[in-house]
DNA sequence: CCCGAAGCTGAGCAAGCGCTTAGGGGGACG
DNA sequence: CGTCCCCCTAAGCGCTTGCTCAGCTTCGGG
């Protein structure tokens, strides 16, 4: 059983988002971000793509920024909770180390037109906002640094340079969403197996 | 001596743009799409960076695409350059993945703020241009592929899946232009050593 | 001394942008 | 039946966008 079906992290995607209109605007926004970037979509877009008209998203939202945010601080969310689950499970270091590693994964392929629009329209964000979702990157990278940590301190791994090797996981990770196609050859589930194997051979985990 | 010295790839940027006006609007237009991204920059944008007037940036150039697509095709030449010199090197084929990874990512630490408009920005690009610049990725894509399967067949390398350790090794290295800093406490030099030893971890090298 | 080409600017156009506002329609409740 | 409130639309405001164009300057060759 993975980390993911172990906590109940639920995959209907958006069930915290209403009223319906509100959450029908969201996922129109979520797939206009992803096809041509945050800056290129217009507001008319993403309500014609909700099929209302343009005054409508106003009624629910602020701004066109506030949408992104709402859509970032949710996916950042639910990342992490994937993580943390993965981190607390049981046994060895490279069993919580690859459970996370393919629970990650496996959520930048399924849903990469989400993972999409959180990791790479990061800078489109205000402020204040910005600077809420750098705080749940920290903690992202903390969780992956925790498990690497005390693998090598249970001599189950050998890793030179931690914090660098931990970068490199997550970076590998995040990536996935920028060139994962639904239409390709792989599933999200072998992306995740593949990806957890190469992790556990960059920390020299012994097999 | 590493590849890219051995064959005189010049680190010199945007030598072979002229005349010198041209260069510099195509060297504002990098650092303006590297730092707000294609869509957000504005064409008077790029000609205040270059001390120009908004009209200046027509005489060189027919379109705002066209400075993207420009800049897209030189930074992917060099970059298979590099990649084309190590695998063409001397030594065994950890040598040549060793170096190429870290030729590769040192370039894309190095000129992070190119790099990351090559990479991310494709999506912009028009029709034609996008189809020209895919198949430069292609052909990066097959170099790498070449150096893993060379490695397996000569027994250096433990590889099960080639084509997805290719996809993850060119996905790690080409996210370092997302997450690099210059102000960051890592240079490019030890981040494309760092990551060469990953790389030959992640292909089962022995050492 | 003049000329034409090349490089650049000031002014501005049509189109599209994010967002606002006045008002309509329909279900819940008295 | 009337009233209220919530969603929603039609229309459009003020501004910025990519791009154009007439005209000015600079400069090498005859």
């Amino acid at each position: 059983m993975s980390a993911a079906e172990e906590t109940g992290v639920e995959d209907a995607p958006w069930s915290e988002v209403t009223p319906e209109a509100a959450r029908r605007l969201l996922v129109a926004a979520v797939e206009a971000f992803a096809e041509r970037g945050y800056h290129a979509t217009t507001t008319r877009d993403i309500a014609g793509r909700a099929g209302m008209s343009p005054a409508a998203l106003y009624i629910h939202y602020k701004t066109k920024e506030e949408l992104l945010h709402r859509i970032s601080r949710i996916g950042h969310d639910r990342a992490l909770r994937l993580l943390e689950a993965a981190a607390e499970g049981e046994g060895t270091a490279a069993d919580r180390l690859a459970d996370a590693v393919r629970s990650f994964v496996r959520w930048h392929a399924e849903r990469h037109t989400t993972a999409r629009v959180v990791q790479y329209e990061l800078e489109a964000l205000g402020e204040e906002h910005r600077a809420e979702i750098v705080g749940l990157r920290r903690k992202t990278d903390a969780v992956v640094r925790g498990i690497i940590g005390e693998g090598v301190r249970a001599g189950e791994f050998d890793v030179p340079d931690v914090p660098g090797t931990t970068l490199a996981v997550l970076s590998l990770c995040i990536d996935v969403a920028r060139w994962f196609n639904a239409q390709g050859s792989r599933t999200p589930d072998e992306v995740g197996t593949l990806y957890a194997d190469l992790v556990l051979r960059m920390v020299g985990a012994q097999k």
